[in-house]
DNA sequence: GTGGTCTAGACCACT
DNA sequence: GTGGTCTAGACCACG
């Protein structure tokens, strides 16, 4: 179970929580009835306040992903799995929506965007090395 | 001069704005020496409180985009296009290569990224043809 | 608006919280486009924390009863009043349903229930009217 | 001896406990002298942890309810029907009052509480037959 | 002034 | 040990 957490990011840290939760259901790091980090342990990996952490859970009980386990822990529902994967799709659309839009009425020539893409794709899905080859 | 404001994204209006002026520079929308909307009427036209754009002109002129004229309101500068450009680009890139490292980190199938880029690619390249401002 | 807030229930406070402010809206004491008290001034009234009362009205923004207006307030939703209505008639039941529910298997004869229900209702039918509506 | 447990009430489990059982000994089910569950016992019919019930048990001692015996378990006291009788008029009769006042203090009308306390004792008073005619 | 996010730390109920 | 509630107070974005 890993997490992917930028503190600088305008998006809410207990947000970024919710997504990274998600994803590693998603993507079978996280099966049905296991129990997702403690808010405790959780917070000291991610060196963020577990009050935060909570905040996050709590949206995702709310979303049907989790459950709260009376001192055991937050268990992973029979429905996450499905939920997950719809909603790990939905977000990353999202923001590749979000993102070309933005490129594209920006009025920078679609070419320019199209060229601005691939170096990107090439950069991550090639295993993150980083060198990138900037076209500044 | 146009603006494409989304009062509920993660990202502060004032942010927006800023951007928005400098896209609109950068494309030629408005040239050196042009004056900015005031901040009333800007306000006005995206429902934002004036204060919000304010804010955002500040930030311009810090950038060193626009200048205010006393009594007759916010001057595009000399240095303008040419930081705009830059500035277009790399913001551009930036929004880009975070949804991308999103995507990628989410653990959907590359292929599956890639899809969504295509299907979103299309979209805006094609149906977004409103009588395109400038493409530079 | 008034509040009716029991510190020491075992129902949480920002549940009661969220409890009033339905029950509010469902009698017609908020309409919509009407502002709900500020989190700071609730806390105020109630001597709680802003936090709480900020937790309660997250809640009620979740079931669609009041909209977050940033730098003004909380908005009642054109949805509110209907929702309201339902929402303030189901708890009202459940908890109605509960009391008896327990009254029953506790083994008192149905008689006695009955007689406790019929004094608590004349007390709360009469006695009540001393035109409360204070948050005390 | 039945107990009737509700895990996601607020009311904590333990105390659910202490009233079921004081319900219990109220209703002559329990007898003076008789053994009560033991904490293992209990827990697994409730699906409960052994020390939810231990601490509902030491509370039930606290009230004079029941008394540990070393090696045999704990049991009723001589005064304990009494007590219990007692006891279990005023705990139903508190969840009664607090329920019409929510109730009245809620703003719906009178007689509508009244309807819904008349339908709730019908379905609670005739034999538990559990396709309750909602009247929704 | 408003709400939103985050940190910090207390106490409680439950395992 | 777990999560849940609450208090306290900081800072931010917005009006």
């Amino acid at each position: 179970m890993w997490f992917d957490i930028h503190p600088d990011s305008p998006i809410p840290i207990f947000e970024q929580i919710v997504s990274q939760v998600i994803f590693n259901i998603a993507s079978g790091g996280l099966a049905v009835g296991d129990l997702i980090p403690s808010v405790r342990d959780l917070g000291m990996r991610l060196t963020v306040h577990p009050n935060t952490v909570a905040k996050a859970f709590q949206e995702l009980e709310r979303l049907g992903v989790v459950t709260a386990r009376r001192g055991r822990g937050m268990e992973v529902t029979p429905d996450a799995p499905k939920l997950c994967q719809a909603e790990r799709r939905e977000r990353v659309r999202q923001r590749i929506r979000e993102a070309l839009r933005e490129a594209v009425s920006s009025g920078l020539p679609r070419e320019e965007v199209r060229r601005l893409v691939e170096d990107e794709i090439i950069n991550h899905s090639n295993g993150r090395r980083r060198e990138r080859h900037q076209s500044e």
